[in-house]
DNA sequence: AGTTTTTCTTGTCCTAGTTCAATGCATAAG
DNA sequence: CTTATGCATTGAACTAGGACAAGAAAAACT
């Protein structure tokens, strides 16, 4: 149960079992199944959730009614809305919602407190955990400004080799900032090469 | 000199004056002339400035040789380079150029390492830093993906009311992903209304 | 002040991507 | 087995924004 999160956060920082064993103590075993709005439009979001198994997606609802995905959580991702009005007032309009049937590991801020109170060393970690997932942001940001929905749909690809088996495919275009329509023939033209 | 950094350190984490004077004496204090790249696109960054005085653009150049504007920082801001290869093995290609005549206090890896030792609590100061630039940058997908060109650009003048007065618009234009003539249009057709 | 260089604007033509149908395909539900 | 319902595909007309070129206007440099 708990061996890929141990792994996973162990990747960057070296933990004793002790250590991993008062971290495993502090997260919650959730089932939920397909199709769960985990976290609606202006909530707080109050846990982050490491996917054990299963496939959920984080996405917003922009001015005009679109949804723009934002993330694509799979094994071993985490899965969180950190932008909590730390710099501004106005709610979080972030979504929340399994794609398959999930197996989670909540982790509460309460319980993060405690964690980093009982073992500091785990700042650290959950650092290092954030510093990537700015890199692969920033990454993904300049990108998105700078390349062609050619471009960007073959290295979504290299990328998540195994989610488009697994979501929809307007999902991905949604990813990918771009219509349905125009992703399937993107595709078409990429089918004929 | 000091003051205004830890002003903002203090921001969302509360330290003694024993606790500011140790993080203080681990800075260096750095000016750079206009026009001066500090980071090479293939270096590695061992740097974080926080920006006392002046303007600073961080940069990409993409495969077609555009520059793409990662970020603009002035007074009270940090900047550097943070997605450095942990999960790519190519070196970064980012670019950190002054706009303006600088002074900086610059942090290294290897003060930084000293300061959390030293006093911890920095720790979490520096992760709470992080998750608001993760949250910044976010956003600015976000719009990026869902916003027209016109749009972004209202927001970054509501955003960041000072940076069109001191840096010349086609940075702008890099920033908000559009080409220079198009903005110049967009101003244009801002202007008649 | 004059000259060079950089930046900004404006116009024309062009392309990537959108919108709005219409149609065919699955998959789930009765 | 049949029927909805949601997805993907394809095409035609449209639009936001890009590329290129030529001037105008500011800065920056003698």
């Amino acid at each position: 149960m708990y061996s890929q999160i141990n792994k996973s956060i162990s990747r960057y920082v070296s933990f004793s079992e002790e250590e991993l064993s008062t971290f495993n103590s502090l997260l919650e075993y959730k089932k939920v199944p397909k199709k769960t709005i985990m976290l609606h439009e202006g909530e707080m979001c109050n846990f982050e959730a490491f996917v054990i198994k299963g496939c959920v997606r984080k996405y917003y609802i922009d001015a005009n009614g679109f949804e723009v995905i934002l993330q694509f959580a799979i094994e071993d991702a985490w899965v969180s809305d950190i932008s909590f009005s730390i710099y501004e007032t106005k709610p979080s309009q972030v979504f929340i919602e399994t794609l398959e049937d999930c197996e989670f590991l909540i982790f509460s801020p309460e319980s993060k407190e405690e964690l980093f109170t009982k073992a500091p060393r785990f700042e650290r970690a959950f650092r290092i955990l954030m510093q990537r997932n700015l890199s692969v942001t920033q990454n993904r940001l300049f990108h998105t400004i700078s390349q062609t929905a050619t471009e960007k749909y073959l290295e979504f690809l290299e990328l998540y080799p195994t989610i488009p088996q697994r979501v929809a495919q307007h999902y991905i275009a949604s990813y990918l900032g771009i219509s349905p329509e125009f992703l399937s023939k993107v595709r078409a033209r990429i089918a004929k090469n």
